[in-house]
RNA sequence: GCGGGAAUGCCGGAGCGGUCAAACGGGCAUGACUCAAGAUCAUGUGGCUUAGUGCCUACGGAGGUUCGAAUCCUCUUUCCCGCACCA
C-alpha cells in the first residue's frame, strides 16, 4: 500500500502557493543566491524526463540554499518564440500564439506537479510584448553602438526552416533543427551582431568561468583563435590589379609559396578567371555544386586554374592562382598561399595539378626525408633553406624575423583571426521579435524610434509563401521617422537566442514596465551562482549570453563581467533500451504519468538517486519502484514515531551524517547524500528512539528532495510553518564520536564471526546451536558486554561472554586461547 | 584528423594511494511469515579452503612509480561526446 501521496503533494503545492513561501524580494539582510535552470521551449508534448531531471536538480539546490539561510531567486520562464509553433499552426491551420500560450500553460501546471519551489510571480516568456520590447531596446542600443550592422554576405540557408541560419545552428553543413537538410549557401543581406569585437574578451574569461572543462574547451575551439600575418599580394586579374591581404599563421614559409587557392565559394571569384579559362572554371563550379556537403569532406582536394597571377611579395615571381574547394571563403580573405612543402592540404593538390614544390624548412630530425618520396608535407619547425637571408636560421626564430621583414616594408601586418563570426540575427519568419528597423527610400535604413517600442508583432498574417509579416499591410507600411514620408518596416523577425541571451537579467525585475530592468535589483542578484542545463548550449545560448552580458556592461547597465558563476551540465536520461527517448520508438516514460503513479517526491528522489547528476543514466522503473518503497517505509516510520530522547550513539550517527551529507548536497552529489540518507534512516528505524530535535533534523534533510513529505512531517511534528524555509541542520562536531563507530565495527566483525561458523557447521555436519561463548582478552570484556544484547538479537543464540583469562569461565574446548586484541574466541553449542 | 570524457561484480553505480572482494541500490538464492502468491523481514551473492582462518584471482589490456595502486605515470584497446580541410 503506498502512502497518499496525491493528497499530501496536492495539499502542499496549494499551501505554498496561497502563502507565496518561494517569493522574495531585494531587501533581505540575508546573502543573495541565484539558481537558474536554462528556461526551457514550451513545447506542445509538454515537459518530458530529461527537464524533470533538470529541475529536481535546480530545485534540490534552491531548497538546500534557502533553508541554509540564502535569499535565493530561483524563477522560471519560457523561451516561446520559435519555428515549431510556427510550423504547428501552419500544419494546423491555427495561430501560434494559440499553441504557445496553451504550451505555457501545460507546462506550468506540470512543473507545479512537481513541487518546484520557483518565484511564480516572476515568471516570463519571451513572445510578451512586455518582454520582446526590451529585445527591440536592446537591439536599437546595439545599432547606436555600431554593434549592429546589415550586410551582404554568404549565409546558411534552410529550406525546410525558410530562413537563414547562424553559424552556430549549422551543424555538420546540416541544419540543426533538420538533420536530413543540407544547409545551402546564399549570397543575401541580412542583420548581424558583431559578436567578434568580444571575442578576444569571451576567450580570455573562459578560464576563470566555474563551468564543466569541456564547456570550456568547446567555447574556446569555437571562437578559435589564431595570431599569425596579413600578408597583401598583388593579384592581376580582368579587373585590373588588386591587392588581396592573405591570412598565414606561417610566414615562415613564405619563400616556399608557390600558388595561390582561392575559395570555390568566393563571391569575387569569377573576377578573377580569365577569359581563356572560363569555361573550365564553370565546369568546375558546378561540379562542386552538385557535390552534398557530407561528400565534400570525404572529397580530394580539387581545383582549377583561374588564369591568374599573383606576384610573391618578396621575390617578384609570378605565382598563379587557382580556385579550390578546400579553402574557405569566410575565413581570413578567401585567399590562401600555398606553400606544398610544408603544409598537408597544399601538398596534396599540389601532386594532384603537378605544381612546383619548393622546401624551405630542412627537419631538425635527419632521418626525415627532405621531401621526395616522404609523401606528405613537413609541417614542424627546423633549419630555413632556400630563403635568401634566412636560410640557416631556426623556423621559429625565422618566422619572427620574416614578419618583422614584411611588417617593415609596409606589405604585412600582425593579426589575429577568429573561427567566431558575427552573429546573423535575422530570420526571414513570423513567430520571433520584429527587428525595430525601417526603410525609407529617401532616408535610408533607420532605427524605429525608442518611444514607439514595442514595435508589435501583428496577429493578422497569412502563412505561406514567404515571411507571413508581409503579408499585413497596418504592420508593413510606416512613416519615416525621418522624413515621414512612405516607408516599409523590417520583416524580418530575431534569432530566438536574442531572447535568451538576457532573460536572466529580466528575472531580477521581471515586472518592470518603465525600464529593462532596475540596476539596483539586477546588481543584488547578479551574476548566477547556478547555472543548470544540458550541454546542447554550448557554443549557442552560452556564447550569446556571455556577449550580450559586456556588452550591457559597456553600456553601463551591469557591473560584471560573467552571467553565469558556475554552470552544471545534467546527464540525458534515456530509456531502458538504451536509447533516446523518442515517438517514434515508443519508448517515451511522461513524468507526468509517473507523478500520478508514484508521486512527484518519488520521481524527484529516483532522478537524483541514479548517479551523478552529471552523468547520462537509462530509465529503469524496477528503480522507481525501489525509490517508492523507501519513502512509503519513511512514511510508515515517521508517522508512528514517537520522539523521545536519542542516545549518543544516535546523536554520534546523525551529526556525522548531517555533516557529510551537506558536503555532498553542496557538492551536488546528490547521489551520495541520498545514500547515507538511506542508511541514517535505517539506523534510526532500526534504533526506534529518538529524540524530537534529532527528527526533526533528519526530516530537513530530507526535504529537498521530497519537499512535500517533509512538509507532512514537519506538521505530525507539531510544527507551524513550513519546513522549506526553516534552518538547515548544523552538524554538532563534539557529538560526533568515532569510538561508536569502532565498536559497532567490532561487534559487526563478532556477529559475523558467529553466524559464519554457524553456517560452515550447519553445512558440514549439519548440528545446530542455541548458545554462543566469546572469549575476549580483559580490556574489551566491557565493550562486548554492552552489546550482548545487540549480538544475541542477530544470531539468534543466547550469549555469554568471559574474560580469557577468567578461571571460572566455561571453556571446554579451551577456545579462550584463540582470543586476540579485537578477535575473541568463541565457542558453540 | 584534433579536442574532451569514460571503461569497476550478474546489472546500475560509489571509491580516486593503505582500513577494498569493493558503499548503496537492483537482480538472484536461501530462510521466516502465508493455504499460496505478492508484500515484508533476515541472511547470502569472485574462487578455493577453514569452527570464525588462510590463500588465490579481480577494478578494459600491457608496462612503470611506490613498502603498498581500482586509485599516480606511460603506452594501448574499446566506447561516448564535441569540432571538423580555420591556412
Amino acid at each position: 500500500m503506498s502512502y497518499d501521496f496525491k493528497k499530501i503533494e496536492a495539499k502542499w503545492q496549494k499551501k505554498w502557493e496561497e502563502k507565496k513561501v518561494f517569493q522574495v524580494k531585494e531587501n533581505s539582510k540575508k546573502k543573495k543566491y541565484y539558481v537558474l535552470e536554462m528556461y526551457p521551449y514550451p513545447s506542445g508534448y509538454g515537459i518530458h524526463m530529461g527537464h524533470a531531471f533538470n529541475y529536481s536538480i535546480g530545485d534540490i539546490r534552491a531548497r538546500f540554499k534557502r533553508m541554509q539561510g540564502f535569499n535565493v531567486l530561483y524563477p522560471m520562464g519560457y523561451d516561446s518564440f520559435g519555428l515549431p509553433a510556427e510550423n504547428a499552426a501552419i500544419k494546423f491551420k491555427s495561430h501560434p500564439k494559440i499553441f504557445t500560450d496553451e504550451a505555457i500553460k501545460n507546462f506550468v501546471k506540470q512543473q507545479k506537479a512537481l513541487g518546484l519551489s520557483y518565484d511564480w510571480s516572476r515568471v516570463l516568456w519571451s513572445h510578451d510584448s512586455e518582454y520582446y520590447k526590451w529585445n527591440q531596446w536592446i537591439f536599437l542600443k546595439m545599432f547606436e553602438k555600431g554593434l549592429v550592422y546589415r550586410k551582404k554576405a554568404l549565409v546558411n540557408w534552410c529550406q525546410k526552416c525558410d530562413t537563414v541560419l547562424a553559424n552556430e545552428q549549422v551543424h555538420n553543413g546540416k541544419c540543426w533543427r533538420h538533420e536530413d537538410t543540407e544547409v545551402q549557401i546564399k549570397n543575401l543581406e541580412q542583420w548581424f551582431i558583431k559578436t567578434t569585437e568580444y571575442a578576444d574578451e569571451i576567450l580570455k574569461m573562459v578560464d576563470k568561468l566555474e563551468w564543466p572543462e569541456r564547456i570550456k574547451t568547446m567555447q574556446k575551439n569555437w571562437i578559435g583563435r589564431s595570431e599569425g600575418v596579413e600578408i597583401d599580394f598583388e593579384v592581376s586579374s580582368s579587373a585590373g590589379g588588386t591587392k588581396w591581404k592573405v591570412f598565414t599563421t606561417r610566414p615562415d614559409t613564405i619563400y616556399g609559396v608557390t600558388f595561390m587557392v582561392v575559395s570555390a565559394q568566393h563571391p569575387k571569384l569569377m573576377e578573377l578567371v580569365t577569359e581563356r579559362e572560363k569555361r573550365k572554371a564553370e565546369d568546375f563550379l558546378k561540379k562542386i555544386k552538385s557535390v552534398k556537403q557530407e561528400d565534400i569532406d570525404k572529397l580530394d582536394k580539387e581545383g582549377v586554374f583561374t588564369g591568374t597571377y599573383a606576384r610573391h611579395p618578396i621575390t617578384g615571381e609570378k605565382i598563379p592562382v587557382w580556385a579550390g574547394n578546400f579553402v574557405l571563403a569566410d575565413y581570413g580573405s578567401g585567399m590562401v598561399m600555398a606553400v606544398p612543402a610544408h603544409d598537408q592540404r597544399d601538398f596534396e593538390f599540389a601532386e594532384k595539378y603537378g605544381l612546383g614544390i619548393i622546401p624551405v624548412i630542412k627537419p631538425l630530425d635527419v632521418r626525415t626525408p627532405l621531401l621526395k618520396g616522404h609523401g606528405k608535407a613537413i609541417t614542424e619547425p627546423g633549419i630555413m633553406l632556400n630563403s635568401r637571408q634566412f636560410d640557416g636560421m631556426n623556423s621559429e626564430v625565422a618566422k619572427e624575423k620574416i614578419t618583422d621583414f614584411l611588417v617593415n616594408k609596409r606589405i604585412a601586418k600582425r593579426t589575429v583571426q577568429f573561427k567566431l563570426k558575427d552573429w546573423l540575427v535575422s530570420r526571414q519568419r513570423y513567430w520571433g521579435t520584429p527587428i525595430p528597423m525601417i526603410y525609407c527610400d529617401k532616408c535610408g535604413i533607420l532605427p524605429a524610434s525608442e518611444k514607439d517600442l514595442p514595435v508589435k508583432l501583428p496577429e493578422k498574417v497569412v502563412f505561406g509563401k514567404g515571411n507571413p509579416l508581409e503579408t499585413n499591410k497596418e504592420f508593413l507600411n510606416v512613416k519615416c521617422p525621418d522624413c515621414k514620408g512612405k516607408a516599409k518596416r523590417e520583416t524580418d523577425t530575431m534569432d530566438t537566442f536574442f531572447d535568451s541571451s538576457w532573460y536572466y537579467l529580466r528575472f531580477c525585475d521581471s515586472k518592470n514596465k518603465k525600464e529593462i530592468f532596475d540596476r539596483k535589483k539586477v546588481k543584488y542578484w547578479m551574476p548566477v551562482d547556478s547555472y543548470i542545463g544540458g550541454a546542447e548550449h554550448a557554443t549557442m545560448h552560452l556564447i550569446y549570453a556571455r556577449f550580450f552580458t559586456k556588452v550591457l556592461r559597456d553600456m553601463k547597465f551591469l557591473d560584471f563581467d560573467e552571467p553565469f558563476k558556475k554552470l552544471f551540465n545534467q546527464g540525458m536520461v534515456h530509456a531502458s533500451d538504451g536509447f533516446v527517448m523518442s515517438k517514434s520508438r515508443g519508448n517515451v516514460v511522461d513524468p507526468s504519468e509517473i507523478v500520478k503513479q508514484f508521486g512527484a517526491d518519488t520521481l524527484r528522489l529516483f532522478l537524483v538517486s541514479n548517479g551523478s547528476p552529471d552523468k547520462d543514466f537509462n530509465w529503469d522503473s524496477r528503480g522507481i519502484e525501489g525509490i517508492h518503497k523507501f519513502l512509503n517505509k519513511a512514511h510508515d516510520f515517521l508517522q508512528k514515531t514517537k520522539p523521545s530522547s536519542s542516545s549518543k550513539k544516535t546523536e554520534s550517527k546523525l551529526n556525522k551524517s548531517t555533516k557529510e551529507i551537506t558536503e555532498d548536497i553542496e557538492n551536488l552529489r546528490y547521489n551520495i547524500a541520498i545514500i547515507k540518507i538511506r542508511q541514517l534512516f535505517d539506523y534510526i528505524s532500526e534504533e526506534g528512539r529518538i529524540s524530537k530535535k534529532d527528527v526533526q533534523s533528519f526530516v530537513k534533510l530530507i526535504s529537498p528532495f521530497m519537499p512535500h513529505l517533509a512538509e507532512e512531517f514537519w506538521e505530525k511534528l507539531g510544527n507551524k510553518g513550513f519546513i522549506s524555509l526553516e534552518k538547515w541542520p548544523e552538524a554538532d562536531e563534539k557529538k560526533i564520536d568515532e569510538s561508536i563507530e569502532k565498536e559497532e565495527q567490532a561487534i559487526d566483525k563478532i556477529v559475523n564471526d558467529i553466524n559464519n561458523v554457524v553456517r560452515i557447521i550447519k553445512e558440514k555436519q549439519d548440528k545446530e546451536f542455541t548458545k554462543a561463548f566469546i572469549y575476549v582478552i580483559p580490556k574489551e570484556k566491557n565493550l562486548v558486554s554492552k552489546n550482548i544484547n545487540s549480538i544475541e538479537k542477530r544470531t539468534g543464540l543466547k550469549v555469554q561472554v568471559f574474560a580469557s583469562n577468567d578461571s571460572k569461565k566455561y571453556d571446554p574446548e579451551e577456545k579462550s586461547k584463540n582470543a586476540k586484541p579485537g578477535k575473541p574466541g568463541i565457542y558453540l553449542e
